[in-house]
DNA sequence: GTCTATAAAGGGATAGAC
DNA sequence: GTCTATCCCTTTATAGAC
């Protein structure tokens, strides 16, 4: 297992190892079978000849690639996990006020959120998590803590000119991460209604922004 | 799967149907074995041998109980929906100051939603919901559904009252939710910190209300 | 109703030829 | 590197004795 684990993080720059041979077709077709079938079906209930038949390969063809289906399992979430999450489309413009700037943020991030992609992913770290105590780590650490961070930069700097008044910027950033989420988030984990639009994502994130600002702006800003 | 689909139903009052024979012991040791497994392991990694086993039943009493394996499924799913939902503390008693309010409510259900058993729930209802499609809208109803209301009730009756200012009672319900989760669940979810003791639920609950009461009070209102 | 024993199918992983 | 064929184990579900 601890050989297992130890093939989960950050994929590097560029899609592969730096220096090594690029990887073969074969190779990326098993992944993107895998992908889908482990993000479709979860990790028990994939199987191994299933991701053969997918990526039109051999079994054998799978193993002579990866040692076995944790380390199949563990390459598909580490590539997950880091192409999921783009540049944030603010660069280093996080100017305005910050009732526009949260606005930007947070339909960016809502947007990424509820990407089906995403949602899969995340069913699938949760649910495989407590066995593979690695993978809650990098999902997190690529995922909502880079997210945190960059809310939570951006709280402290508007505190520190005057215009907001966060005490504790990380837990605030994340407040703010949970309450652009609320109304779409839940239910759409559960299979209970369907991808949001664009409409309605500015919707949820509006509701979060107004809530948000009032509860966190200076006494004596304007 | 439409019969395994049609057992997902609310447990009856009082833990059995009425006027039905009581519940064999078997038949509670069975679903308490199946509890534990499928809570742990999740549906497709959990054997019948292992949940016949840890009764301390033979499989085939197993079968005689439940037609299969997914009928069990349904029936464990259905008795802990209905269960871990306790009455709410407050009871009629929803009367003082708003913060105060939503403090003993924020409270009683951050406590309820991160006890292990709730985790374990959330955990593998997200990852079968898919797979069940009834599962995930019973699990709503009578959990995150009936706490919304709750809610979602309390804000606008303030708000008629002039107390607070809440123009959508759902989705700010919805909002109070995630607030109160935001700083503890997503890490508890990955399995990236410990259970949060009664002074870290304060914590959180407090800085939400703080904020939740700050962009919804009704302008005029002390 | 309950048990032991087993059928039938599918799982992960491997051998050896090419 | 890739394939076909196969081993061995576990799974769900069932038969038949008591």
């Amino acid at each position: 297992m601890s050989e297992a684990e130890s093939q989960i993080r950050e994929p590097p720059i560029g899609g592969r190892a730096m220096g090594a041979v690029p990887e073969s077709p074969k190779h990326a077709a098993i992944v993107a079978a895998a992908t889908d079938l482990f993000l479709g079906a979860g990790y028990a209930a994939t199987s191994m000849d299933a991701i053969a038949r997918r990526a039109n390969v051999s079994k054998r063809t799978v193993y002579s690639h990866f040692a076995n289906k944790e380390a199949l399992f563990a390459a598909v979430m580490a590539s997950l996990c880091g192409r999921l999450v783009g540049p944030c489309p603010l660069g280093d413009h996080w100017t305005g006020a910050p009732d526009h700037v949260l606005s930007v943020i947070g339909t960016w991030l809502l947007t990424l959120i509820t990407a089906p992609e995403a949602m899969a992913l995340q069913r699938v770290v949760t649910a495989e998590a407590a066995r593979v105590p690695a993978l809650g780590e990098v999902f997190y650490r690529t995922g909502p803590g880079r997210m945190i961070d960059g809310v939570s930069a951006y709280l402290a700097e508007q505190t520190a000119i005057g215009v907001l008044a966060v005490p504790e910027p990380e837990p605030a950033a994340m407040q703010f991460l949970e309450m652009i989420k609320a109304p779409i988030h839940g239910p759409l984990s559960l299979g209970l209604r369907p991808q949001p639009d664009q409409a309605e994502i500015a919707r949820s994130v509006a509701w979060a922004v107004a809530a948000f600002v009032k509860a966190y702006t200076a006494e004596g800003a304007a």
